[in-house]
RNA sequence: GGCAGGUUGCCCGAGUGGCCAAAGGGAGCUGACUGUAAAUCAGCCGCGCAAGCUACGGGAGUUCGAAUCUCUCACCUGCCA
């Protein structure tokens, strides 16, 4: 049962439109589902996130477990009803938590470890909160230090609580510094781990009928590796998982390469929701290899450190230039922030450390992300993706070539290329 | 009037002979952020490219060497009359 419907292909690609049907509502894809790891996104009313054409909102597992704990979620009607929105929701596996609380993986140590490899990597000034085990992960709370233990089946449970339209297997998600016998015997714990969730949720599932269907998506692993990608989805594909994510460690250069070895091994009617990802042009990569869905907590992280997203590149809103700027965070942007606020006034409020420089922020950033994904859908519709492609990126890197000495918002470096989930 | 204490870089504030261009905050400036341990984190922060210069209330001394010791002037704060 895979409530999954293809629309417009992209010639020549993976990409394609589709609608994802869930029990809250149908997605119109490719689209962004914007994260709201605690069962809010951060600083937005899920009125503003309905006003700015959010879809869907995708909690996590590990922190609504911690608190206030998936039995309050359940009994304040699931996670949807508990946080007052209405639409599509999803969850996370807390698969990832092994990793960022493991081994704290940053970009500090990334470079300053470049082409080491190491399995037991900690990132500077970081305690190790999780240690994985074939049978699953043992961890202490990030919030009061006490041990808890996640299992597949154990997840499965607490996504069931939370009761998310969709959800995700628990995995283990790796980082680009393990070598590749760690990557593969890693993969092999995945998968493992996948036939105990699917399991665990058949018998979650009947136990609880009348409960709307919540679809379980198995997530793919295995780092920069073509073999290990393929065949991990091979291994998945007999479990009869409504869709998959594509986790795990890649290289930005790489990552439309990743995401389309994986798509090429699926049956075109299986959803794909792609982790982690929305960085613009990485927007485009994604959707044109294959990607139908993806999460990301960049636009509202961001907004909140005070950078701003503009058809002219990210730029840095606290910076002294804009003081004086009286026009909007962002040239022909239809967001509430953009329709009523001026550049100038969210300065003065980052500066002043108001709480609403926030919530203005990251309205703009939702709105921007999704507005884009929203425009690429469209683009594949009247197949003009490409060219609106080159339109877009065009434009939105020019402040960069030109550098660092060009007005105009703009990027002045960008990342050392790793990507983390 | 007497006694005691104080005056440090944009602000607060440590420092009581050399390791002091001076701790630590704050402010300011810049950068980063991709399945959220993030309203966070990192760097810079007297002038100068540099040799060096100017700096710890003002001035004068002691000393090889002073933000640190002495004298003096100015202002501030307590307590006693």
């Amino acid at each position: 049962m895979t409530p999954f419907t293809v629309g417009t292909r992209l010639p020549g690609a993976q990409g394609r439109t589709g609608v994802l049907s869930t029990p809250h509502g149908d997605i119109r894809t490719p689209a962004f589902i914007a994260v709201g790891t605690k069962a809010t996104v951060k600083a937005v009313l899920p009125e503003s996130m309905s006003d700015l054409g959010a879809q869907a909102v995708l909690a996590n597992a590990y922190h609504l477990y911690l608190q206030p704990g998936p039995d309050i979620v359940e009994n304040g009607g699931g996670l949807g009803s508990f946080m007052n929105w209405p639409g599509p929701t999803f969850t996370d596996s807390g698969g990832f938590q092994v990793l960022s609380l493991g081994a704290g993986f940053k970009k500090v140590l990334a470079m300053d470890v470049k082409g080491l490899q190491s399995d037991d990597v900690i990132a500077a000034g970081k305690t190790r909160l999780a240690t994985v085990d074939d049978d699953g992960v043992t961890f202490k709370s990030h919030l009061d230090g006490s041990k808890h233990r996640f299992t597949p089946e154990i997840s499965m449970q607490i996504q069931h609580q939370l009761g998310a339209d969709v959800i995700f297997a628990f995995d283990e998600c790796t980082t680009l510094m393990n070598t590749r016998e760690y990557q593969e015997r890693s993969v092999d714990r995945t998968q493992a781990w996948a036939v105990r969730c699917i399991d665990e949720h058949r018998r979650l599932t009947a136990s609880r009928a009348g409960k709307p269907y919540q679809a379980l998506f198995g997530v793919i692993q295995g780092a920069q590796y073509e073999d290990l990608r393929r065949q991990a989805v091979r291994d998945l594909l007999p479990l009869g998982f409504d869709g998959f994510g594509i986790g795990g460690a890649l290289e930005k250069e790489n990552l439309g390469t990743i995401v389309r070895w994986c798509c090429e091994e699926m049956p075109e009617a299986m959803p794909r929701h792609l982790l982690g990802i929305s960085e613009p042009d990485d927007v485009f990569t994604a959707i044109e290899n294959g990607a139908d869905t993806f999460d990301c907590v960049s636009p509202s992280r961001v907004a909140r450190n005070g950078a701003i997203y503009s058809p002219d590149g990210r730029y840095n809103l606290v910076t002294a230039r804009y003081r004086r700027d009286f026009s909007p965070l962002a040239e022909g942007c239809d967001c509430y922030t953009c329709a009523n606020y001026t550049r100038a006034y969210l300065h003065h409020l980052f500066k002043a450390k108001e709480m609403v420089s926030c919530t203005l922020a990251t309205i703009h950033n939702e709105r921007f992300i999704v507005k884009l994904v929203d425009d690429v859908r469209r683009s594949i519709e009247d197949g003009s993706f490409a060219e609106f492609r080159a339109e877009f990126l065009s434009r939105y890197y020019a402040a960069k070539r030109l550098g660092p000495q060009n007005e105009g918002p703009g990027r002045s470096s960008t990342n050392d290329g790793h990507l983390r989930y």
